[in-house]
RNA sequence: GGGCGAUUAGCUCAGUGGUUAGAGCGCUCCCCUCACACGGGAGAGGUCCAAGGUUCAAGUCCUUGAUCGCCCACCA
């Protein structure tokens, strides 16, 4: 079947097609009745704000190449794929559409603006949806879960009204970071900190009754308005005798005390400090210590409010200027220094977030944290890099109460109600969800109050904090509260895969809300994940976080226009090194797109030289038949050649290697072994040997030739396949296959064929890959014109000093496919003699018993301009340049090792092998050093002194 | 202020106490040989951050320090 194949790999319109191939046919949905060990694994949901970028890509690299290889290992596999709400994220996206066009979420009301956000959803969602198809991800698609569908809610409701009436989730008044612009509170995860450059105002309180004033220092003059006290250390001299006293607040005119607290440091500047208890949260701790009154100065927009006179109204940052100067003119400004000091951050718009006394709901965690931390403890749940563990439970072991609410409108509703007459608090009655108006609700909503029977309730306008949500994700997506088939089935996953930046976000509460509710007898049955392992960040070439302020956003659909998926897969795959990030850059992926072309090529060069000669006696079909697959190597009549042995030898070891590297999470080691596997084994070695066999169809052995070598290469795709799913899925379906195959993803993984081992093969065909190195590193060293094809003789001699037997395997190497591969021409020239010759040699690393000659007569020195340098030049100054070369090397290293061999701590000390090899290997050194000196020597005095550059 | 990680070839990085420390890219030389120039062959290039220590043996384990990066933390 003579085709047009491509010459070079294009990945663009294979990918496609397969990408939707494997959707329209649902190939990886998951069967809760399918036999095998079960594979479980929920997606990290992305946000349905925005795209796949570099990160998720990596990820679902990671989980994919997983989640193929167990399911051609025969596993029961669920990849369970969705989409997070994200609150915060998506309310601020949604919002920032709306004010380009002038409008804010509070003119549209609270419907309007969700009805709005749900578009927005479908939008991105699917675009998101798209991305990860194309990416080849290979999820079951019938599961795919949203945060916000009704199952989900009900999930959400459950578990909210569990904690609640568990007395876990309380409501209460405390300072919160609050971001100005989202307008909601943030729990302490979503405010970052970063330092800034600012500076340190030092003002001047006049304390009441005396002359003196107290100077206290802040980096927010504007919070100064709420101030309450003045506070110092009880200890300190310079202020003993004002504690008591009260100072007269600047521009308000309040009388605030001067009170003592240990807390304060002494050292830093001047060792006063205001106290505005409503706006900072180390003040409203001594604000709740010493029963301060708690003044707010701000509104919820970050202005500042109608106490505080002619100030109100201003902006925070308006007000700290005009405060500034006020107090500068009034001489209570003391001076101003420089002061970097580090800023809250909101995690979602950057804003600086404002300390802020508000209501809100709270989680507690403590009682939560205990058994989430005693799994990580005792190893039930490994986490992967091993070092986070600690810093795991270090914040478990200090983990603070989980502020939960949020003054969204997008996310799941408190379902708790407020009651008009008495205020009392009384929560849905159970878990059922209702579709209203295509919104999921509680369906049941209290009738009456709770605490005073009377009826006039409204629902908490507040939602979750979306990590609520997510919290759940692990059996919630699989039917939680129900008992379903998927829950019993799937629960718990098999493994996590995340970023590190969300184990405290995301996986530890992951763990304890798993631990607190789903089903089981034990810690070990309701653990969410069976290990966890926490992936790397991809940064920019220069190593530096992407984010898109900085512009160093890689797109993942730009490179993979440029290069392909399968090609960014291998790459963020062998650069996956667990521990340190990936800095990726375009010249690392075009090595892989290297990779995936020469596999193209490979496959090129079987199927068209299968198909180009009428004369051939099978065709693909015969040769390559789906019978044939794993029962090679075929041969008849003869001993079945070392390369055959080898290659299959090499195809089990290396399934082996990357069966263990994939066991062990060590992605860019297993890709390192498919890599030099097929490149080095496969395409230099094994295919360039066989190139003379596949010719030679008079060959009774013609067609085990190429059985056993569509053979490798099947396997080899199929070994393949996990890291580059295209371009496997494409060739494969280019062989012929069964009827009903309908995918290389739904084949079998390489099996393990242990009895295709075989060492013998192994370390015979290195033996010969070190003398076909040799030889054409002395012909490359002495200039050997490849143009006119030299003959050249091999020789195997027994080399002085060493008696071991000549190698039986070593004459059947003589052959086309050594002249082949060494790329000589006259075969006749070959023989096999125990003289030596009048030739240049050279010495081989591990076969004592072999030399390489090449005789003088044979060869040639090349006349082309470039090579002036070594025109002048006879055979000979070449030769002496190389030996000298040579005998350097291994001057050096017997030195070390007779120094080593000297010593008796390391004679009566190291076991014996390693004394052994030692030895052995001196003494072939020093065998060849003897030759070669010898040699060098005769060569030096029939030159008479002329040498090489 | 605590904690973690990194430091190995020109670059990006692997390296699980034991022969002469590896890969990819880049570089040098030869080759457009009929699968692949996104290719083939041969090379050059390393005081494994520093100083101590443990060990017969250290890139690898321990201690200290330097530089860079990250995380956590209420120092006004």
């Amino acid at each position: 079947m003579p085709r047009e194949i491509p010459k070079a790999y294009e990945p663009q319109a294979i990918e496609q097609r397969w990408s939707r191939y494997w959707v329209d046919e649902a190939l990886f949905r998951a069967d809760v009745n399918s036999p095998g060990p079960v594979f479980s694994i929920v997606i990290p949901p992305p946000n349905v704000t925005g795209s796949i970028h570099i990160g998720h890509m990596l990820e679902h690299t990671q989980i994919d190449l997983l989640v193929r290889w167990h399911r051609m290992r025969g596993f029961n596999t669920l990849w369970l794929p969705g989409m997070d709400h994200a609150g915060i994220a998506t309310q601020v996206v949604v919002e920032r559409q709306l004010a380009q066009q002038g409008l804010k979420r509070q003119e549209l009301g609270r419907e309007e603006f969700e009805r709005r956000v749900w578009e927005w959803k479908a939008q991105s969602g699917g675009a998101i949806k798209q991305q990860m198809i194309r990416l080849g991800t290979s999820c079951d698609w019938s599961r795919e879960r949203f945060t916000l569908d009704p199952p989900l809610y009900r999930a959400v409701l459950e578990a909210f009204l569990c904690l609640y009436k568990e007395g876990l989730i309380y409501r209460g008044r405390y300072i919160v970071n609050w971001c100005p612009r989202c307008m909601t509170a943030l729990s302490d995860l979503e405010t970052v900190h970063e330092e800034r450059s600012g500076h340190l105002w030092y003002i001047r309180y006049p304390v009441m009754g005396t002359n003196e004033h107290i100077v206290v220092a802040t980096t927010r003059p504007e919070t100064m308005l709420g101030d309450t006290a003045v506070v110092v250390h009880p200890d300190d001299e310079r202020y003993k005798h004002l504690i008591g006293k009260k100072v007269r607040l600047p521009l308000m005119d309040r009388e605030i005390p001067i009170i003592a607290d240990a807390t304060v440091d002494r050292e830093f500047a001047t060792g006063a400090v205001k106290v505005t208890p409503a706006h900072d949260p180390n003040d409203f701790e001594i604000g709740i210590r010493h029963n301060l009154p708690q003044v707010e100065v701000m509104t919820d927009d970050g202005h500042m409010n109608h106490a505080v006179g002619q100030y109100a109204d201003l902006d925070r940052f308006d007000a700290r200027k005009q405060i500034v100067a006020d107090l500068n003119a009034q001489d209570l400004l003391d001076k101003v220094v420089n002061h970097t000091h580090s800023v809250g951050i909101c995690d979602r718009c950057k804003t600086v977030v404002e300390p802020r006394v508000s209501t809100q709901w709270f989680c507690k965690m403590k009682p939560l944290a205990e058994p989430a931390s005693k799994v990580v403890r005792e190893g039930l749940i490994p986490i992967i890099p091993e070092n986070q563990k600690k810093i795991f439970l270090d914040w478990m072991d200090n983990i603070r109460d989980w502020c939960i609410s949020r003054q969204l409108w997008w996310g799941h509703r408190i379902p708790v109600w407020h009651c008009a007459d008495c205020g009392g608090m009384t929560p849905a009655r159970d878990s059922r969800v209702e579709m209203v108006n295509g919104r999921a609700q509680a369906a049941s909503p209290p009738e009456k109050c709770g605490n005073c029977g009377k009826g006039k309730l409204t629902q908490d306008p507040d939602v979750l904090d979306t990590w609520f949500s997510s919290s759940l994700w692990p059996f919630s997506t699989l039917g939680w509260p129900d008992q379903t088939p998927d829950l019993d089935k799937y629960y718990p996953t098999s493994l996590l895969i995340s970023g590190y930046d969300i184990l405290f976000f995301w996986d530890a509460r992951m763990i304890m809300m798993g631990l607190h509710f789903a089903p089981g007898a034990n810690l070990e049955e309701r653990i969410p994940f069976r290990s966890l392992y926490l992936h790397q960040l991809v940064r920019d070439p220069e190593g530096v976080k992407m984010s898109k302020t900085r512009g160093n956003v890689i797109d993942p659909l730009t490179i993979i226009e440029q290069h392909g998926t399968d090609a960014l897969r291998f790459t963020l795959a062998i650069m996956a090194a667990p521990g340190t990030d990936i800095a990726l850059s375009d010249e690392s992926i075009l090595s892989y797109r290297a990779f995936a072309n020469k596999i193209w090529n490979a496959a090129r060069f079987l199927l068209l030289n299968v198909s180009k000669n009428e004369q051939f006696p099978e065709t693909l079909e015969q040769l390559a038949a789906p019978e044939m697959r794993m029962k090679a190597p075929l041969w008849i009549g003869q001993e079945l050649p070392l390369i055959h042995r080898w290659m299959f030898s090499r195809l089990t070891r290396t399934t082996s290697q990357v069966n263990f590297a994939l066991e062990n999470l060590r992605f860019h080691e297993a890709a390192h072994v498919v890599y030099h596997f097929f490149w080095g084994d496969f395409c230099d070695w094994y295919i360039e040997w066989l190139k003379p066999d596949l010719d030679n169809w008079n060959d009774p052995n013609w067609p085990n030739s190429w059985r056993n070598i569509f053979s490798v290469f099947e396997a080899a795709l199929r070994l393949l396949h996990p890291f580059m799913p295209f371009l496997t899925e494409e060739l494969w379906h280019q062989l012929p296959q069964r009827e009903d195959a309908k995918s290389i993803a739904l084949d079998r993984f390489p099996e393990l064929r242990l009895d295709w081992m075989d060492e013998d093969a192994e370390s015979q065909i290195s033996q010969i890959q070190e003398i076909i190195v040799k030889a054409r590193s002395i012909r490359a060293d002495m200039k050997v014109d490849k143009k006119t094809k030299t003959a050249a003789r091999i020789f195997y001699i027994p080399g002085p000093q060493i008696s071991v037997e000549p190698q039986p395997f070593l004459p059947g190497l003589i052959s086309e496919n050594l002249a082949t591969i060494l790329r000589l021409s006259l075969l006749s020239h070959m023989t096999v003699s125990s003289e030596p010759l009048e030739a240049t040699e050279g010495p081989l690393k591990s076969t004592p018993t072999f030399d390489i000659q090449i005789p003088y007569a044979q060869l040639s020195l090349q006349s082309d301009d470039s090579l002036n340098q070594w025109r002048d030049l006879t055979t000979t100054q070449l030769e002496i340049a190389r030996l000298k070369k040579e005998t350097q090397k291994l001057a050096i290293d017997i030195e070390a090792r007779n120094k080593r061999l000297a010593d008796g701590d390391f004679r009566n000390r190291a076991p014996q092998n390693v004394i052994e090899a030692f030895q052995a290997k001196l003494q072939q050194h020093q065998a060849e050093y003897q030759k070669l000196t010898e040699r060098l020597a005769q060569l030096e005095k029939s030159a008479g002194g002329a040498t090489a550059p």
